[in-house]
DNA sequence: CTGAAAGCGCTAACAT
DNA sequence: ATGTTAGCGCTTTCAG
């Protein structure tokens, strides 16, 4: 370890203030911009604070002025997904982005399991940080209440499927994307196109589905099969599917990772790909869109983007918050995204 | 946003104690666990807590207890890999539980490019934190020297290439899991085993190479070509191995993704696996190796106990750099932990 | 434009 | 066992 402990003493704005021969509150002004210091003795107090190495207290300051430049950043996940998936990584790095432009700082927390939620509650309400930005992928009402008992400015990632205090979200256009997928296949000609949905509990599921519908108001049931995101999932829903309808010329997947699965099982049945069956997937995860075989037409997010919107959308609020004090209606609403889709092999 | 500002201010230690009918320290000792107060007193304390929805202030806490109970997790990564990669989350996750575990929140530090050294700098600097766990693949010395300025208790993920300081860290035994892999290799009777290596500007990539050489050392070095741990680097290398040497019949590739590349390159040129070439990859990351063609045997590291196990070893030091100041010669040393093979059908 | 002084909300001696 | 009292390091009126 570095520094164990009993390390130096980090010195104040006092003793800046005693080092440049002025007082705490000139200190103060310059190292929070200078506004309205002579110049002479800004440069004075500045390279004082050189040469002790100062560095403001951040508890001291956050004491007075109720600021953080902190937000945190919720991920309740149902254990296992985050990390089959750069999804969160990616929109992270959106996010950390937009934040560190705003001079603010990322603060993780993940909910491993219930135990979690009173402490993520506690933390929130603690005065940490200046917002929230969370990931709830599944219905979930714990989350809501703690947002709402915490009082903090808050912006969803993925439209929340219960949502009566309005918070606002940001989301790509599942619905839009799904349907542009299901018509790409449609107007390939195919005739029997199925769909392998995500689990339903999640509105991205739902709404990728309700894609499908639209394009496809009259398709016979047995062509819709529940996935659950994963490959495992889709090599069992694409089975499934070959069982009931051996006349399947098309498959509109609803995220990459069952595309793939389901691109195994056709391959493994001999069954041509885009020839006899075409693929689409969803998400553009790279890391497997690519590698399939052969590689995998699919609806493209842009999650890196969504992130940073996330942020922007949260900081925007916030400003405004501070600005502005209560403009009633006037609270930010949520945004959706566009998809786009890129044509691979698989179709 | 959910209130956006100019809320309910929150109630603060004072009103809890006139609430409750004490001072405001039999308010703080019950908050801080109560050692020492009257049951029926610390009741209605707690009655008033509750009443109050009374949260402590962490700023004002921290201000005089100089202890955050947060730590950062700095990832410093060349821009793209973070994101193809559920290495990091993974990791995460891991240090994620032990810290919740001890109460502790994680702060997220992503340095995206040079300007972010400063910023983090100066937040490491800032008193936010009680300690850091920092990840470089790198060679890379503005974070080592920024530690250092920081002074701030820290344990590396990933053995650092310099390292004078002796900080400590957490990486898995890369030389002993590249020899296990590359002997099962071997004992399958290949003759001809090459090696596709990652950058070797990154201690993990070296150690394997060394691995490797450890049980092979009259290779002939055009057996070894460089990757860079992608599926990309890892065909191009698969290509070149191929011109040069036809009679390879293993590859041992210093990690999953590039694995999955060479397996392409395989396949392509219509040569069995294993049958022909046996390939073995490095860090079992699921969504690759079993989702190869055939599915990759790798050597496996448990990046989720890495990560608990950093944690683990910065909290320990924190705890006895508060208790036992100073026991000099006592710095908590480095973990190197065990890797095992994992055989699928690739060798 | 600069300084003096009053807290922000909490903990930790020190009294009692 | 409980209360009293000083600050922690900073920002921010308010005077000058």
């Amino acid at each position: 370890m570095t520094e164990p402990s009993g390390a130096v003493p980090r010195p104040t704005l006092e003793a800046v203030a005693a080092h440049a021969g002025v007082s705490r509150a000139t200190v103060s002004r310059v190292v929070n911009g200078g506004a309205g210091v002579r110049t002479s003795l800004a440069e004075k107090v500045l390279r004082a604070v050189d040469e002790l190495g100062y560095v403001p207290n951040q508890a001291a300051r956050s004491l007075v002025t109720r600021r953080h430049d902190a937000i945190a950043v919720v991920i309740a996940e149902p254990e296992t997904r985050v990390f089959a998936d750069p999804f969160f990584a990616q929109q992270l790095r959106g996010i950390s982005k937009e934040l560190t432009a705003h001079d603010s700082q990322l603060v993780l927390l993940l909910v491993e399991g219930k135990d979690d939620y009173a402490r993520v509650g506690r933390y929130l309400a603690g005065g940490h940080v200046d917002g929230a930005l969370v990931f709830s992928v599944h219905l979930d009402d714990e989350l809501p209440a703690i947002i709402r008992k915490a009082a903090l400015p808050t912006v969803f990632g993925g439209r929340p499927e219960v949502n009566e205090q309005r918070v606002p979200y940001v989301d790509c256009d599942n619905r839009g994307g799904a349907r542009e997928a299901v018509r790409h296949l449609r107007a390939l000609g195919r005739g029997f196109i199925a769909h392998i949905s995500g689990p339903l509990d999640q509105t991205s599921a739902v709404d990728r589905l309700d894609g499908y519908r639209d394009v496809l108001p009259d398709a016979d049931p047995a062509l819709i099969v529940q996935g659950d995101f994963t490959p495992a999932g889709g090599e069992r829903a694409m089975r499934e599917l070959l069982d009931r309808c051996p006349d399947v010329d098309g498959v509109f997947a609803a995220n990459d990772l069952s595309a793939a699965g389901a691109l195994r099982v056709l391959h493994e049945r001999g069954l041509r790909v885009p020839d006899e069956v075409a693929v689409v997937g969803f998400d553009d995860m790279e890391s497997v869109a690519t590698q399939t075989d052969p590689p995998l037409s699919t609806v493209r997010q842009d999650i890196e983007e969504m992130g940073r919107l996330m942020a922007r959308l949260l900081l925007r609020g916030l400003e405004r918050g501070a600005a502005g004090n209560e403009i009633p209606g006037s609270a930010p609403s949520s945004i959706v995204t566009p998809t786009s889709l890129v044509l691979r092999d698989s179709a």
